[in-house]
DNA sequence: CGTCATCTTGAGGAGTGTCAATAACTGTGG
DNA sequence: CCACAGTTATTGACACTCCTCAAGATGACG
């Protein structure tokens, strides 16, 4: 018995799935019709799910669980791509740079359930319907502007701003009570994505009282947590993403996946 | 008589525009009837061609000049994005993001000569026709790589690292001598781009010797330019794009905006 | 209760940013 | 052609942030 059948039962009838923004413009039996074809993988804590350089055939929908996007560079280095959760979507990317191959590492932070995809239909319906094309354009070009209002990030502002601004993210993308949550990874891999080690991070977070925000331990609190026009990080304002989300919030209540402006992709 | 009288003639057999990247996927027909729309604008130096957060209406293809992508930061910073020249295409991704502002500013550095087309055409094209469609998706997530290994270099390589790899990277992309060429930039502009004080350039250049290149002045010279596997950057090897412009350096002389793996586009 | 992983805290140093003074270059008008 | 002003680039001194190395502290889990 494989081990990757306990979970395909869960994914017979996946609204979850099918409700991704990902598959805007797709009908009912066209989404059916790719679903039967995914093939559906767990994977454990360190388990690595694809390696830079590997050949590319899949592109991947996080079902459950965390995974770390990742670069080895030349002199040993590890960079953090990317943090991916339920509903993102990996390696989109990678198949329409026609490169052939996986631009980075992927292994599970936590225990992890992805559906791998065939990346030839991908390019086919991409080709073929063009609402979703737009859907897909509109999200690369969404998830490529954040990767450069990151680097902005990363060049203009301190250890501390960039710590206030990651935790005011988190808590908006996921609907945190801002009153008090916990942080969902370890304060290793949010330094590895902050681009900063591990003892800046320790010695940023006493430093972000004065942005009203409390860390002991894994647990974060906001004293005051106003809206987002309120943001440490003025250059977010520019972005959709905050206003779509704050719009989400307003809302209420809606799945986690569902509670984005557009589908992530990296 | 319009200020832009004199450069229409130029594009009424624009074999230069027509033979960008960009348009594949066109007949020649659907070339024209876009080109026909087009308004041909020239600006001087320093002057701005759009302003970040204004609402967004063309597309633009630079024809002529150089072009400074810029954003500013709250904090009054000024980061450089990217620098076009002739061949480039600038607000693809805005478009798509659906945000309906510019992301950036830009201003002419060098006289600069732009098409600007409506951007009503390219979603509808995109959506219209499969192949053009495949070839932004290229486009876009080629150049959202390239924004990422941008970052990712910001954060492993050091000043004089960074630099080399630029002068490196001008040198293929623009098909310059490597025995010697003059920046065609500013040492500033060049600061901006690359994310630090021009103070910290200028104690960058001396410190390249080790990589084999002398720049005195404006001038840039390779001791040595065995290929790109030798680039200073070991990080660009994963990069489509040397290995690409490695194969056009081979085959010689093809006009500029032909060289181009894709076209590029902002 | 020990083991392992994760995190905190301290001391020191490398690399850049900042400020300021000077030098080189560019273009303009006499 | 030269002199001038304005821009652009170089160089020095200093401060600051973050990285590195090292030693403990805390927490998770068998």
């Amino acid at each position: 018995m494989p081990r990757n059948a306990a979970f395909k039962p869960n994914l017979a009838e996946p609204e979850f799935v099918r409700g991704l923004h990902f598959f805007a413009g797709l009908t009912a039996e066209e989404k059916d019709a790719l679903l039967k074809d995914g093939q559906v993988r767990s994977y454990r804590r360190r388990q690595v799910i694809f390696r830079q350089g590997d050949p590319l055939a899949n592109f991947y929908l996080i079902y459950s669980g965390t995974v770390q996007l990742f670069r080895e560079t030349p002199d040993g280095r590890e960079v953090t791509l990317d943090i991916l959760t339920a509903g993102d979507v990996a390696c989109i990317t990678e198949i329409f740079e026609l490169s052939g191959v996986y631009a980075a590492n992927a292994v599970a932070v936590k225990e992890a359930v992805v559906m791998a995809l065939p990346k030839r239909w991908l390019l086919e319906t991409a080709q073929k319907n063009g609402v979703f094309a737009l859907g897909l354009l509109s999200a690369i070009s969404s998830q490529s502007r954040a990767v450069e209002v990151d680097a902005e990030h990363q060049a203009t502002m301190s250890a501390p701003q960039l710590v206030a601004c990651f935790l005011q993210h988190l808590c908006a993308a996921h609907d945190f009570n801002p009153l008090g949550f916990d942080l969902p990874v370890s304060k290793s891999l949010i330094a590895s994505r902050l681009g900063m080690e591990i003892e800046t991070l320790s010695r940023a977070l006493p430093a972000l009282r004065k942005f009203g925000i409390t860390v002991k331990g894994k647990q974060v609190m906001f004293q005051d947590f106003p809206g987002i026009e309120e943001h440490v990080c003025g250059h977010c304002s520019v972005m959709e993403t905050c206003r779509a989300r704050q719009a989400v919030r307003r809302k209420g209540e809606e799945a986690a996946c569902q509670s984005r402006e557009s589908f992530r992709l990296v």
